[in-house]
This record gives structure tokens, sequence and C-alpha cells, in this order.
DNA sequence: CAGCATCGTGAATCCCGATTCACCTGTCAA
DNA sequence: TTGACAGGTGAATCGGGATTCACGATGCTG
């Protein structure tokens, strides 16, 4: 289970993270993590001060990934309108999101320490941003109306989040068909970013 | 007496209030309510069988307030449209929380007790719920096009509880200007709910 | 091989707010 | 008058998880 060649550092990390997609971050105590990576308590302390900062790292790459695969599907693709990219975004986060319920709900909603509610702001600011770049571009383009564009990726991000949280937050067993909550909300956002029609779709 | 004991429960959630509204339920401790209400800690243990149990209680009741004046808000008045109504709804919504943002923090987004974390969940649900119906009334009226009502519902109280919150959760002295911020919301949530355009904007 | 540094151990300790409880007080009904 | 009870006191206690630390190991260097 667990990889005893990697150091130690990189089992409690990886301790970590396990918990979490478990059982949040309320199931990860020190003790925990310990155990799952085969060593004491003490040990933790040996490569971090505080359990807050372990987990401040582990936020920090988790997140950076995902950040990465966002950005990888936000891509200007062939002849991808900005409206397509926006919908890729929000489809990867969302599909990412639905398939490890538990560590998204630690991501996005879950009580955390203060230590580590800053690196999920830091994320989410820096995802906000992100989209509202996309969407001021799209704006310039003529793409898009006139709008306030962090209001609206903020609204997306939030949104997108409680769409996908709301249900998943207690234990909600129900394996939602999660093609289809994607689509649904692609299509939600398409229209909340004022997605001019092209005098076709409706 | 009765009144008497009236006299402590009411100062004890009057204080809870007090605490909550100025520093977050992390600020009301068990030993500052009851110093807020100028009795001693376990007088509040005559009127309540845990402190989750006390806030739980101030939950639902500033919540069902809230809720109220929502329901107010969204009251089918003269000639008013359902999109007009989703506004006035979320309108209000985002301009209370605006007023009084340590409250909506702690109402929306803060680490909170099981107890306390089970009303907000009971609240936010009643409050998809609500705008749900109305979105479905708006579908049904043919003003609005077909969509998942719930989702939509959703999407929009996290994104309106993300825009006023993300910049709020920390201890953002920035007083944004709420008019405009609400305006923005409303026009960001009349996209949203896919609202037709009388065939004049655009 | 001594000297020194890093890593690991795990029981003991610390922290800190919620909760308890033995003891008052005032009120009211019999 | 009395005694039962609702309400109040606040210092002591509890709980549970994070953190410490005295004591090895292991390994590298001169």
């Amino acid at each position: 289970m667990v990889d005893l060649a990697a150091g130690t550092r990189e089992r409690l990390l990886h301790a970590a993270l396990e918990l979490t997609r478990e059982g949040g971050y309320a199931q990860a105590s020190v003790a925990a993590i310990a155990a799952g990576a085969g060593v004491s308590n003490g040990a933790l302390y040996r490569h971090w001060s505080s359990k807050g900062e372990l987990f401040a790292e582990l936020f920090r790459t988790v997140c950076s990934r995902e950040l990465e695969a966002l950005t990888a599907a936000g891509l200007p693709r062939a002849e991808a309108t900005v409206v397509e990219r926006v919908e890729a975004v929000l489809g990867t986060f969302a599909a990412r999101a639905l398939r490890n319920p538990r560590l998204a709900w630690a991501l996005i909603a879950e009580p955390v320490d203060p230590l580590v509610e800053a690196e999920r702001l830091a994320y989410r600011r820096t995802y906000r941003q992100h989209l509202a770049a996309l969407l001021r571009k799209g704006i310039a383009v003529g793409e898009l109306p006139e709008q306030d564009a962090d209001l609206t990726a903020a609204a997306l991000v939030g949104g997108v989040g409680e769409a996908l949280v709301g249900p998943t937050s207690p234990v909600a067993d129900t394996p939602p068909d999660a093609d289809v909550i994607v689509a649904a909300l692609q299509c939600f956002a398409r229209r909340a970013v004022g997605a001019v029609p092209p005098a076709t779709a409706r």
C-alpha cells in the first residue's frame, strides 16, 4: 500500500493525501497520517514545523496540478471560440471534482486550518483570474457582452463549486451522472457569460 | 421567574449574535458569550445542552428572518416578470449580506460545528428550492429557456455567495460600492437564467 | 574509531475551549 | 414556615488532538 522505497517525507504526504481523499481533512489527524506512512508521530515534525505546514504544502501541490489541467484545457485550440474555452475549463474542473468528490470538498469547502485556508484562497484567486482573463478576451473580441469580468468569474467559480459540492458536502453517495451534470453546468456557464448565440442555436 | 429566565436566554442569544457579527463564529467562545450577557459560563447550560445547540437555534432564527425577507422580495408583484422577481430575491440577498459582511460570512462560509453546519445546509437548501421554484415558473411561462432549474438555482446561490464572500472572507475592509455590486450580480443572474431579452438589448 | 548530524521513536505533555457540578439564591405553593 | 425547584456561580475537570523531547539508531567524515 505504501511505497516503502519512497522517502519518509513523500510517504507522509502521500498518506495525508490518501486520508483526505477518503475522509476529508477532518479524518487526517497527525496520528493517522503517521500510521499511514508507517512512521511515528514525531517523524512528521522532522519535515514540517506543524501539521498546518504539511497541509499547506499538500494543497499547494494538488492545486497547482489542478490548475495545470485547467490551463491546458483552456488553451487556445485550433479555431476554438473563447466561449468554448471557458466551457472546457469549467467542464474539466467539474469532471475532475466529480471524480474525486471528497478531495474536491476538502479543496473547496471543508473547514481547515488558517494556514491551509490561505492556500485555498490563493488558489481560488488564481483560478478566478484565469477565468477573468479569458472572459476579458472574449469581451475584447466582441464574443461576449460588456460586463464585470472579475465578478462573472467569481460567480462562475462559486456557482460551479456550489453545484458540485452542495450535493457532495455530507456523504452524498448519489452517483449522479457526471456527464449530465457537466453538460448542464456548461450550459449554465454559456448563458451566464452572455455568449451571443451565432444566431442559430437557442 | 420565567421572565428572568427569558431575559438571560435572550441576552445570551443576543451576545452570541453580537460576537458573531463582529468576529465570526470563532470569536464566540462560551466564555465570551457568557461575559457578553453578564452571566457565568454555567448559565448557558441551563438553557442549552451545548454551545452547538445555542448556535443552531441562533442560525435558525437569523436564517428564517433572512428567508422571510427574501420571500417577501420575491413576491409576485403587480406586473413583475419572473426574471424581475429573481433579481429582487438575489438583490435583496446580496444587499443584506453586504450590509453585514461578517455575519454573512459566518452564515455562508465560516467553519462551524456540525450541528450548526446542519442548520446552514438546511437553509441553503430551502433557499435553492425557493429559487428553483421561481425558475420553474419562468420556464413554464416561457419566459425562461428549458434548463435544470435545481442546478441553475444552486449555481446562482453559490455564485452570489462567492462573489460576496470571496472578497469578504478575510478582513476585507474594502467598502465596495454595494449598489454597483448588486447591480452587477443582478445582471449576471439575468444572463445566467437565460432571460430572453425583449428583442432590444444585446 | 571518535565526532557529528540527520532521522526516527512514542510516551508524556501541552493547549484550550467546552462542559460539569457542588453549592448558592430567590420565588412560590402548600 | 418550609421545601421544592428553577436559575445562577465559577473554579475544576475533561477531551482530544497537536506538539515536544530525551533517547536511540544509522551513516558519513576526518
